[in-house]
Order: C-alpha cells, then sequence, then structure tokens
DNA sequence: CTGTTAGCGCGTTCAA
DNA sequence: TTGAACGCGCTAACAG
C-alpha cells in the first residue's frame, strides 16, 4: 500500500467546502447530507435541520458536476448563437433562461460569429460539458457538427428556422416565408418595383437564415407578377446599422428605380432610413422600407419602422418548455412558429399612386 | 460482495463514448488516451496516431467536468451581466469570450435583470458549477453574495465600475467620473441649465452604475457653479428607447428651462432624440443630447448622438487577460479604465449663445 | 430513515 | 514511454 491521495494536490488555493465537511459537521453521513439537500422529505426533521445549520455555516454550495459525473445528468443546456450583440438572439437566450434556470438547469451559452467552423469547435467545447440537451440556431451546420451531436446521443433543438428534418427537434419558423410575407405586403400596397438589400455572401461568414429571407422575398415576387427585385448582398455579418446605411446608398444610386425596400434585419433597415434622410428623401412618402426582427428601435425611431416579427421571447421560452418535456420523459413535437407584419409607418403606397 | 455497478443507472439514452472507448480501440491504455489529448509531446508517435484514429472513428469528445473533478481546475469563468440585452455587456462578454475560449477556458454567462437577490441566486447556481474564476458586473452585492464568493476561495473580478475595496480584482471605470465628464461637457460648451434622466430608483431594480453617473454629474455642476440640474428618474431596467421618450416628455412638460440633457444610456438619449423630434424641437440648436454607451445606434442615428464610450470589448479582452495571467500563477492588479467623450453632432452651444 | 459500498470519467502519482 | 492504483465529490443501489 502506497499512499498515494495525501497532499497530492499542488499549490492551490483554498478550497471550498465538500459536502464530507458538512457532514462531519452536522454529525451524520455524507448520504444524509446529500438526501437532505436533494430530497429533505426523505430525511428527519431532527438530521434536516443539523445539515441546514451547517450548511449556513459552512457556505457550502454542492458541486453539480461531481453529481453530474454521479447521476448521468449534467443540468446543462447547451445553447449556441451567432452573436450576443443582436437584440434577437439576446432575447430568445432570455426566454431560454427564464424556463430552464427556475428548473434546474444551466444554460451554457456560446456564441459562433456566424461561422460554421467555429460552431463546430463551440460544439465540441460544450460537448466536453456533457450537457443533457443542446440548442443550436439555425438549420446548416458542418458534418462534423451534425455527427458529433448525433454521436453524443442528447436532445438537440434548432431553431431560428423551420425544417422538416431537424437533427432532433426543431423549434423555430420558416424565413422563407417571412420574406414572402415582406414582398406580398409591399405588393399589396401597390408597389411594383421592389429590392431588398442584406447580408454578403462571404465565403465563410453568412447569414444563412437572412438568406433564405431574401429568397423567400425574391420568390413571392415572381410568384406575384412583379420584376425580379434587385437585391444587394453588401453588409458583414454580424450586421451594425452602418452596413444598412451604406448598402442603402449603394442601392440609391445604382438602382433608383424601387419605390420598396426590405431590409434582413431591422438594424439594417434603420440604417437604410438613416441614410434617406440624409438624402432628403421621405421615407415612406417616396421610400417604403420594410424591417426584419422586431427589435425595440423599431418601435422608437420615426417613422415607426414596419417589421416582421417572430417573437424571440416566447421562442425562446417554447424551447424551454420542450426542453423540460423531453427530460421528464415524454416526446414533444417539432414545431413551426409564424413570422407575422407589424405594421408602423415606415411603408405606405408608392409614390404614383 | 453483491454485483453492483452493472446496469444500475436506470432509463436512459445512449452514452457518449468516453476514453475507455477509446482506449480498448486504439488497444491502449487510459492512461495513454490522456496524454496523448493533454500533453501529444510524452506519448510515442505510434500510440499517439492510433489514439488519434480511435477518436475520430468514435467521435470521442473528452468529458471536461470529470477532468475538473480530478484535477480541481473546472476551468470555466463564471460571468454574471445585468442583462443580454444591452449591447454593451453582450460587448462585454464577447471580449471576455474571445480570450478565454482560445485559452481553453469555458465562460458561463448568466444575467440578475439587475436584481441583487438574482445576482446572489445566480452565483449560488454557477459556483455548483465550480468555476475558477467569478466575473460580476457592479460592486454593489448582497451580503450573502460576497460571503458566498469569499468562502468559494476563487479569483473575483468586479467589472464595469471601479472601487478600491474589491471583493478580490477590480477592472472598470468610475461611474462618478463619467457623469463628471458629461457635466464638464456640456458647462464647456456654455450650458447653464443641466438635466438628466435615468433609471428610477425602485426598490429592488436599481441600476446602481447609472446611479452613480447621475451623482458625478450633478455634483459636477455643483462644482462648476451651475444651478442644480434636473434629474428624472423613471425609466425601469432594463431601459429600452421608449423609456427615454417618455422620462424626456416629462422634462420637456414639467422642467422646460433645461438647455442640455445627459442620458444615463444612449438607449434613453435616442427614445429622448425622437421625443424631441416629434414636438420639433431641434438637437443640439435648441436643445442639447449626450448619452452613454457608444451603442451602435449613436454612431448611425441623425444627428449622431455625443456620447461616453467605456469600450466594453476592450474591457472585456482585459478582464480575460487578467484571469489568464491569475491562473497561470501571477498576481495581475486591479485596473481603471478611464471612460472619454465621443463628439457627434447633438450637442452644441445653448440657444442664447 | 440511515449508512455502506461502488463507481461516474478523468488526471495525478508512483512504479515499471 | 507506459500502466496500475487511487481518489476528486457526489449519487444509485442496497442492507439494515
Amino acid at each position: 500500500m502506497t499512499e498515494h491521495g495525501t497532499g497530492r494536490r499542488g499549490q492551490h488555493r483554498r478550497a471550498a467546502p465538500t459536502m464530507k465537511h458538512v457532514a462531519a459537521l452536522a454529525g451524520v453521513s455524507v448520504m444524509t447530507v446529500s438526501r437532505a439537500l436533494a430530497t429533505p422529505d426523505r430525511v428527519s426533521p431532527e438530521a434536516l435541520e443539523k445539515v441546514r445549520r451547517a450548511v449556513l455555516q459552512t457556505g457550502y454550495v454542492p458541486d453539480r458536476n461531481a453529481g453530474a459525473l454521479s447521476s448521468q445528468r449534467s443540468h446543462i443546456v447547451a445553447l449556441t448563437l451567432p452573436t450576443l450583440a443582436n437584440g434577437n438572439f439576446a432575447d430568445l437566450a432570455e426566454g431560454i433562461s427564464d424556463i430552464l434556470l427556475p428548473a434546474g438547469y444551466q444554460p451554457l451559452i456560446g456564441h459562433s460569429g456566424h461561422s460554421l467552423e467555429k460552431e463546430e469547435e463551440l460544439v465540441r467545447i460544450m460537448l466536453a460539458r456533457r450537457p443533457d440537451a443542446f440548442v443550436l440556431v439555425g438549420t446548416t451546420h458542418s458534418r462534423e457538427t451534425s455527427r458529433l451531436l448525433h454521436a453524443s446521443g442528447i436532445t438537440v433543438i434548432e431553431t431560428w428556422e423551420y425544417t422538416d428534418n431537424p437533427v432532433d427537434l426543431c423549434v423555430g419558423f420558416s424565413n422563407r416565408r417571412a420574406g414572402e410575407l415582406a414582398a406580398e405586403h409591399l405588393a399589396g400596397l401597390g408597389h411594383r418595383q421592389l429590392a431588398a438589400i442584406g447580408g454578403s455572401l462571404d465565403d465563410t461568414l453568412k447569414d444563412y437564415r437572412g438568406e433564405q429571407r431574401l429568397r423567400g422575398f425574391r420568390d413571392a415576387a415572381r410568384r406575384l407578377g412583379l420584376p425580379d427585385p434587385v437585391i444587394l448582398r453588401e453588409a458583414v455579418v454580424p450586421i451594425r446599422h452602418g452596413q444598412g446605411a451604406g448598402t442603402m446608398a449603394r442601392l440609391l444610386d445604382d438602382h433608383p428605380g424601387a419605390s420598396a425596400v426590405f431590409a434582413i434585419s431591422d438594424t439594417m433597415a434603420f440604417g437604410a432610413m438613416m441614410e434617406c434622410q440624409r438624402r432628403g428623401i421621405a421615407v415612406p412618402r417616396q421610400l417604403s422600407i420594410l424591417g426584419f426582427g422586431d427589435f425595440d428601435i423599431a418601435g422608437q425611431c420615426l417613422p415607426g419602422l414596419s417589421t416582421i416579427s417572430v417573437d424571440p421571447v416566447a421562442m425562446g421560452r417554447m424551447i424551454g418548455d420542450r426542453i423540460l418535456e423531453r427530460m421528464a420523459g415524454s416526446a414533444p413535437r417539432s414545431e413551426e412558429t409564424a413570422p407575422r407584419i407589424v405594421l408602423r409607418h415606415s411603408t405606405s403606397a408608392p409614390p404614383g399612386a
């Protein structure tokens, strides 16, 4: 018998109190402490009280990672977003957290910067924490990402886009449909020459969902018998307001014929509106602008921005609920949510009408 | 000998592959796999290759929680923010992530909704994951929060405010100083009757940092010999644009004398600008407006919003660096960063000047 | 209701 | 360079 284990750890900080410390202080076994914390009703009132006191005295906080190792349930839910600096995704994350945290699950948030390679790296890093469920924005992933997720055998929820062939579960909306909605709204107002501004088609950084919206927009315009919309893809994700202004400037310079513009996001739409204001173009009298996302700013700018809302907080809560159902053993179904138009004052009939 | 341990876990999903599986497949011991992944140079090229293949074939991802339990280093860094739906905090989080992730640390993000009680709960939940470091926005915490952090014995970094008495380390700026800067700028332009709009003093939901900015603003005005600024605290955190408009409306109705307004955040400032536009008040000719935060929108709206920047991404990176230094065994110092004015076009000399 | 035993997946330590 | 033993902190399973 060599004596391992005594003082074998090198220099390191004072350790946090463990269950053993609490048990010793309370004069009960470690198991009783464990039960007192997890299933208080299976412990005698006296033992419970002793444990409670010892916990308070030591400032003990259970080590859930150790618990996870033992119980094979980490109570971690991984969440990969394209970026945090986007109100919609932040709202989505808060919606998910609002449901999961009170239920004892810990969201683990990461951001991929709209890159599939970074997403794959992130998935690998997060899988190393053995989450009980994995939430991904988007349905486009690298082969290896899909394989890793599949091999992990955990619940996977894809969101922010709807697909009939999810890795596992899907809670999202059709971005094509959102684009169609945009075209239908503008056509309904009487516009014929439409335009759209969106993100670049850069090889590695791509807004796949935004691209779907643009396609839906174009296809709906065709279906409605309108000329093909002018589509400018110049913004680099993550999109900031300035990109909207720049792309709008290009549109006004090179394709002055359009009377209505669909912007891939409110962020771009606002920048576009400012560019119009700078040039003395009245919105919506001379030019209609329609956004996407119903960001906070859409309701505050002048004129109020007409936009398409997908209610990220509600979607997040729905995702949280689905995860809890799955954890409880039931088999929730995928769900397609419906984007809807929010009418404000940036769209109206075209000038000649 | 009763036979425990065989199939003792109840119904649960297909388990992820473990190091044992990889070792068996590679025909080496578990330890060799461990070393092949952690210290490849201490493993023979042949063994390394066998392991590498087995890893690829199984889609194995190491369990870092188990690793953490063994090594006593979780490589997790906890981060509590007031909210994700605030560009500054999102940027801060991304800045921290940008440094930590490549170094092998996993940020764990939570949001407290500006509530000290929720923060305490969050700290407890996050401590249960045994982070190697803890980052908190703000220097105001509940007694229990401070106690828990102290008892945990880990590195703690407070940010977004500077204090000489941090729990452990502090990387932040003086919010008072930011407020003073605002008053000095406006006074320098010739304004005498100043005003400020900020968050409510609700009992539980408080923007402590914003309040410090307001106090710095007031004190600097006094020091400069100006009449006391009118300060309206009506917005409820988290502040959205609409609150700026409402508070501005109240200011214009009840205190029409002020020629310059400092808004506690760009979000409020923008709402305030829109309210002015709605009323036909020209900014900055009739009224100057100064924001805080240098949010994306400040550079895009018209007129461009003069504001105070604290560079959250840089601060985040600084925090990440400090954490890595501490992990490497050195003793980094606290750092006070300096807020700075970003001049655009929403402030100018007062009407009569 | 309580305690004992065993083991979750890994890294540390020591021995070969 | 490799492997075996051991234990990190906790919970499942069982015995009392």
